[in-house]
DNA sequence: CGACATAGAATGAACATTCATTCTTAAACG
DNA sequence: CGTTTAAGAATGAATGTTCATTCTATGTCG
């Protein structure tokens, strides 16, 4: 009875689109309504798949929210710092990244939400919470390069600074989403600018 | 099997003041938890009282957790800007707010948590949002004033600027929750003179 | 036909809320 | 003063609802 088990010998799920079909729908609920306020069966409807569908790629809601994550925080770090021009002074590096920031928050609103909240939350697995550690490791070593350089103050700890920097744009996109605020791009490159005298004193 | 009679006969395990013992427990637990992570009968457990007792004094949960929100915004707002000493220069008053925010964070954390916590959730309703509007309006204005009088910088809209200075803090105060950061007394000296610098140019 | 994929109804657990009942308090009475 | 009694505060099991997950009848492909 108990042993229906069946570890997948030759279980092909053919169509990869519903898998993804899916993803793309949890990312676009769970950003608006958070993880626990969307039901199954809402998700369901919304990647046009049954609910039990759902059960057949991810084994809870669980693992699904573990794996969107994954996913998302990747394209994140993909879009933020891959490919960056290394031949650019520090401030010219830090405007790039700020643009990016910007450009992230204001394309893909739904990745940016759905990250953002992911502390409200005990649902991560261990997984998931390492994929943060690996995350921020390579930009702290950057930070500490530029302290070293005399490009950035070093009258604090790199990370600290960092999370500083990243502390200040989430604000402003927060209060932006809560419509405590309306960003004009001047704003954005005002808001660079200012943070850019935080990194230097 | 279970002797039903009575604990404690004449024992008085009265809470003089129900009412405020079950929003104290309310903001122990949905800190902690989150307002959806917390069934009614463990919030009133917690408080010492029966769940219906707690539909004596609010109708519900909603109404609750808006209750609870209004309340601690006003301790927030009193101790973080209740009697400044407006003789002081605007860097030494800026450091006694920050100073204020660091022991707010740390001597009331599920004050603070759960104030953070409400932007992940629809429950708020119109009275508690309008607060929040009364609550940055004197704050913003104080910012114009240093804008004018030159000792804030002034390329950029002083709501912008205290967002981002809020940002500053919260995130760290976020990282260190998370575990990503340890905050010694030097670090927050530290940001605080970070934060100065960004608000100085 | 056989093997598996799918949809959505069925299931049971967890939850917010209610309500019939018990308990507490203190005023009224002797 | 001690006893009675009624008002209403308090309780927690019962209720109805919502949800994640499972089940099953049906569809589809080889």
């Amino acid at each position: 009875m108990t042993t229906l088990t069946r570890p997948k010998p030759n279980a092909r799920p053919r169509i990869k689109d519903k898998r993804s079909a899916i993803l793309r729908a949890a990312l676009a609920v769970f950003a608006e309504g958070g993880v626990n306020g969307v039901p199954m069966p809402v998700l369901a409807n919304k990647a046009g798949v049954g609910t039990g569908t759902i059960y057949r790629y991810f084994s809870s809601k669980d693992v699904l929210v573990n794996e969107l994550f994954r996913e998302q925080r990747q394209f994140k770090r993909d879009l933020l710092f891959d490919g960056l021009d290394r031949t650019l002074d520090a401030e010219a590096q830090f405007r790039v990244v700020w643009q990016r920031m910007i450009h992230y928050s204001r394309e893909h609103p739904d990745t940016y939400r759905f990250l953002e909240m992911q502390d409200h939350r005990p649902y991560l697995d261990s997984e998931s919470r390492q994929l943060e550690q690996r995350f921020f490791a390579p930009l702290v070593s950057q930070y500490r390069d530029y302290q070293a350089q005399g490009v950035y103050r070093s009258d604090l700890r790199a990370e600290v600074l960092m999370a500083m920097v990243w502390g200040c744009f989430a604000n402003l996109v927060k209060c932006e989403r809560e419509g405590l605020l309306t960003l004009e791009q001047a704003d954005l490159d005002a808001a660079c600018t200012t943070c850019w005298s935080m990194l230097t004193g």
